[in-house]
RNA sequence: GGUCUCGUGGCCGAGUGGUUAGGCAGCGGUCUGCAAAACCGUGUACAGCGGUUCGAAUCCGCUCGAGACCUCCA
């Protein structure tokens, strides 16, 4: 199935703060770098919206034909923690706190962190590069910016120096900021005085004893500053200049705003074509923060263990939930909300499932499915908007169960696009799959298959006493039983 | 305080100058021994005040409210 030739793929630039047309540099490839998780902790709701996100792009673009190298790293190496008495770093100190090694709690999150991902059926990048797999490369930029002129060395830690680098470029360029004001502005920290300029930011930093991560550099035993890992990665496998850059809004400044700056001197060039930024996410109207309390972990979401939820949400319902809202937008979360998704969720896969055993007539008057797959179409094109797609879905939904009731007809053709639309969209770019818990249990469903066959034989002989008891019974066990023309099928809830 | 974003019907959430978003809930109906499930039908909303316009949820201004960022946290 190709996407409509009639429309073209717009996605929103942070850069230019416009929808443009996606062009590639070096078509049919295209280069994407996202930023990841650091992995000293369990992956929470903010993990999941620009893994979904950028999951969203991913399928679209493969979709669309293009070869998509999908780069996104793990951060494992230290930066300075702010709740901390003194600086330390996050990792090391929760490693000292759990007596293992560094490496070790790496290891444990993001093993978990891929298991979590894997739950929302997002697929893994091309590459996931780790930070502290790549320190040599990050030393030789940090030198490349030296002997550029545009850092210098101060007690052992290497500083980006900001100010020249505005007198010939724009700092500020992608999150809208001016240096002056920036150097109004800034809070006055800790450590501030090795820097020359407060709007000055680390490329190298010297540890402290304390520090057990640390590696050599020509300046100190120390660890690359924060924004390094993703400029030095992004280039090593994308190139000095490639296609799209995408992370969280949260990112823009200081991240990615230092992220140019640092590789447009190391490499001479702006390093990205397209920045793309997903919104935040908001629980009950509320930011998300730990002092908050509402901080919730994918793995809370799954089994429903937290105060704050009324029941546990499936990984498919949250991917559903997101992509019902666009990516651009805060996203509030709430059990209201969530319980919606879930059951608009089982309606859209019902009916994909439905669509496969749907009869066509070849009078049958036209559907207009070519319309709404034109429709769905445009709306991925228009910047990803995926609620818009999944809203032309639910057309489909509503000609797939007309049909299946019996109230309207399909002709061939039109049967043949509505299940391929249903079935491109739902599993190929949503990357929806079905939940069913009875899946792959022959022995459940053997004896689900005998009891519900015990309760039919007593419905017969109208013995509703013994057919409403194995009904309760099962409830009781949270099995689901529907009585359907076509038989009896069971869900567990 | 500075920069920026947002405020849509009971809930979530698209739309961004003139035509139905969609989902969930509610209500009505079909089905059912009853119920559940499923399915069908159904709502004309756009923070407040002013302005521009033949016409504004959509543009401009102000007010109120919410959020993001403002560097050595990632």
């Amino acid at each position: 199935m190709n996407a409509d030739p009639e429309s073209k793929l717009f996605v929103y630039n942070s850069l230019s703060r416009k929808k443009e047309s996606f062009e590639p540099f070096k078509p049919p490839h295209v280069g994407m770098y996202v930023c990841g998780p650091t992995v000293y902790g369990d992956a929470h709701l903010g993990h999941a919206r620009p893994a979904i996100t950028f999951d969203l792009l991913f399928r679209y673009l493969k979709h669309l034909g293009y070869k998509v190298r999908y780069v996104r790293n793990i951060t494992d190496v230290g930066h300075l923690e702010n709740d901390a008495d003194e600086g330390e770093d996050k990792i090391a100190k929760k490693a000292r706190v759990e007596e293992l090694e560094p490496m070790e709690i790496v290891q444990y999150y993001t093993v978990r962190y891929h298991h979590n991902m894997d739950q929302l059926n997002v697929l893994r990048p091309s590459i996931e590069p780790h930070a502290s797999g790549h320190i040599i490369e990050q030393i030789e930029m940090v030198k490349s910016i030296l002997e550029k002129g545009f850092a210098y060395e101060s007690q052992g830690s290497v500083y980006f120096d900001v100010e020249k680098y505005s007198k010939n470029h724009h700092y500020g360029v992608l999150s809208g900021r001016k240096l002056d004001e920036l150097m109004s502005n800034t809070r006055e920290l800790a450590g501030q005085t090795e820097k020359r300029n407060s709007a000055d930011f680390a490329i190298w930093k010297k540890a402290e004893p304390a520090h057990i991560m640390r590696w050599p550099s020509p300046w100190s035993d120390g660890f690359p500053g924060w924004h390094m890992e993703c400029s030095a990665m992004g280039c090593k496998y994308l190139g000095d200049q490639f296609d799209i850059h995408g992370g969280g809004m949260d990112l823009l400044f200081p991240h990615h705003e230092s992220e140019i700056a640092q590789s447009t001197i190391a490499n001479g060039k702006s390093p990205v074509r397209y920045w793309m930024h997903n919104n935040m996410i908001t629980i009950n109207g509320q930011k998300m923060g730990k002092s908050l309390g509402n901080a919730l972990s994918l793995d809370d979401f799954f089994s429903g263990k937290h105060e704050l939820l009324a029941q546990a949400y499936s990984p498919m319902t949250i991917r559903f939930f997101m992509l019902q809202a666009h990516y651009r937008s805060t996203l509030d979360f709430s059990n209201e909300a969530l319980q919606a998704a879930d059951k608009g969720l089982k309606r859209l896969m019902n009916a994909t499932a439905d669509a496969m055993q749907l009869k066509a007539d070849s009078q049958a008057a036209d559907q207009h499915v070519d319309a709404i797959r034109a429709d769905a179409y445009q709306a991925m094109n228009d910047d990803l908007n995926s609620p818009m797609a999944i809203a032309r879905l639910f057309d489909a939904v509503r000609i797939v169960n007309s049909v299946k009731e019996g109230h309207s007809n399909i002709n061939p053709a039109e049967l043949k696009l509505l299940q391929e639309l249903l079935n491109v969209f739902v599993f190929e770019i949503l990357g929806l799959q079905s939940e069913d818990s009875a899946q792959d249990d022959h022995l459940l469903d053997g004896l689900m298959e005998t009891i519900i066959q015990l309760r039919q034989d007593a419905r017969q002989r109208k013995d509703y006493a013994t057919s409403d008891l194995i009904r309760d019974k099962l409830a009781s066990l949270k099995i689901v039983l529907k009585d359907g023309k076509e038989g009896t099928g069971w869900e567990r809830k």
